[in-house]
DNA sequence: CCAGACGTTGTT
DNA sequence: GTCTGG
DNA sequence: CCAGACGTTGTT
DNA sequence: GTCTGG
């Protein structure tokens, strides 16, 4: 769950639109400041070294920026194995919809990439196999996200990628600082249809604006 | 000291 | 591995 | 994160 | 309610 890319020869990575916790995600890392960095596949999930199973990442999906350095589960991730997480868009839910939830799609409003502050870990499963896993840090939701979730994916500005990626960077009080929410103005929301709820829902439609709701009263 | 947890989200 | 609770 | 299953004996 | 699968 670890392959890796070279960035002289950069793949076409596929394109995704509804990733579920267990899957992999693209990250990019790197082994020092001064080193080439690294395109790789992690499992999105944290999975620490002392897991007794996999299913243990699944509640790992994201690390709360109040808490990342202190926790045991986090903490040794967030001083020497932080990554990116390189995205164009995310997927918060609000109210029900019936018995159903609402999804919302969030992009930049250029549609570009943005990179989400993630963590990684190395999971040994006996003495040759591995699994490497990683995990998305939320902070609290700014007001684009204002009505359907009071978190939110921390999104760093790319000044700030080096020092976050930096594996010598100790300074923990100023990585802490950087997981902000982010400006208001780097983000717009969309409303998208609810299959977004099936992860067997992995296709450009999910991308697509939400079919306008009939009202009652309405004809069909 | 040992044993047991180690997490987030959202809901009641 | 490391932290918390007892 | 959300959706969907969650169970055994014994057989239409 | 809680676990599993995606």
């Amino acid at each position: 769950m670890a392959e890796q890319f070279d960035l002289d020869d950069p793949p076409e990575l596929e394109a995704r639109y509804n990733i579920a916790p267990g899957q992999s995600v693209v990250t990019i890392r790197t082994d020092s400041a001064g080193a080439p960095r690294r395109i790789e596949r992690f499992r999105w999930g944290l999975l620490p070294p002392w897991a007794e199973d996999a299913g243990i990442g699944l509640r790992m999906i994201n690390a709360r920026s109040e808490s990342v350095a202190l926790k045991p589960a986090f903490r040794s991730a967030f001083r020497r194995r932080r990554c990116l997480v390189p995205a164009d868009g995310f997927y918060e839910w609000g109210g029900a919809v019936g018995s159903l939830k609402q999804p919302y799609l969030f992009t930049r409003p250029d549609r570009g990439l943005f990179a989400f502050a993630g963590l990684f870990d190395v999971w040994h499963v006996g003495a040759e196999d591995e699994v490497r896993s990683s995990t998305i840090v939320t902070t609290e939701a700014n007001r684009v996200l204002a009505g359907i979730h009071d978190r939110m994916p921390v999104i760093l500005h790319p000044r700030d990628y080096a020092n976050w990626l930096d594996p010598a960077n100790d300074d923990i009080d100023a990585l802490q600082s950087l997981l902000v929410p982010s400006p208001e103005a780097w983000l717009e929301r969309q409303t998208v249809g609810l299959r977004v709820n099936s992860t067997r829902n992995d296709d450009p439609e999910c991308i697509a604006p939400a079919p306008p709701q009939p009202r009652q009263g309405e004809l069909l």
